[in-house]
DNA sequence: GGATAATAGTTGATTTTGTAACTAACAAGG
DNA sequence: CCTTGTTAGTTACAAAATCAACTATTATCC
């Protein structure tokens, strides 16, 4: 109603603030799919992440996981060690480099990666309907230029 | 590389799947303004948007900017004690239904909004240079669109 | 070769968030 | 009125994220 502080001849509002607008829209679109890894594969965000880098890309190290999906070192350790302990990946040393980790997905992973595959292509299509084919493609450039991801 | 697990006829790409892309753009987004609202201003995420929602459009309840911003209302209620705090906003008791409190800016909150409303603008603006204008004003539909808010 | 710096990854302490249970005030129906 | 239900907002405790310090290994360069 009363609109303070627009005194400035209305130039801004927070509706049309890219960064806000990004946050709003990556969370609501991200809620259903939560649900499933979450409530049905008791996974957490960064955990589906490093699961499906690994399944998308196969072999990577935690390093390149982390450079790839902008994901804090301490984050990846702790998701690696998490989807470890579930049996979903193995680690192996480089005998190369022994600071190195090569992980990979185990059958078991890669088979919770090809069910999670399955929903997120699904969900992906479901919100890409909101729009015309060619409206998505160009929503998909664009995100990946504002994330640096030419 | 190797490519692993893509055998399905390359359908899925983790790199066009949108609540990744939405993800990784908001988050490369929001580092600059972040560094801006954190290292200058010692605010949260949470905190720069009440501001920002009491700014722009005024007086408002903590559950009408949980609504508007889809934040919990545990996040908006320390947020707001924040503010108070630090003497950016006001509450006052609704006399009418003594549950309500109606939030708003105080002086120097609102002189603390003006700043970051202008170093937002800018920011914004550069940002949307990736663009041509007509695709900026594009993004900014299909992102109020998938964040529900039309 | 040996000191120094850099890198991959982990761990621990502190902050922040999320979930549930709570208080206080109001609403509705008997 | 008075029980039952709902709503606005807070608080307590558990889960997760952040930041700094750490180990182990490799690279640099005198």
């Amino acid at each position: 109603m009363t609109q303070q502080n627009n005194d400035e001849k209305d130039e801004f509002d927070l509706r049309n603030f890219l960064p806000f607008l990004l946050n709003q829209a990556a969370e609501e679109s991200s809620l259903e799919f939560q649900r499933v890894y979450k409530n049905r594969y008791g996974m957490l965000r960064t955990e589906w992440r490093v699961l499906f880098h690994l399944g998308n890309y196969g072999e990577l190290t935690a390093k390149e996981i982390g450079l790839r999906a902008k994901i804090h070192k301490t984050k990846v350790s702790r998701a690696v060690r998490k989807l470890e302990q579930r049996r979903y990946l193995k680690r192996t040393r480089d005998e190369n480099d022994r600071r190195v980790e090569r992980l990979t997905l185990t059958t078991s992973g890669q088979s919770v990666y090809r069910e999670l595959r399955g929903i997120a292509r699904d969900y992906d299509a479901k919100l890409a309907a909101h729009f015309t084919t060619g409206e998505a493609a160009l929503l998909r450039m664009m995100l990946r230029r504002l994330a640096g991801m030419e």
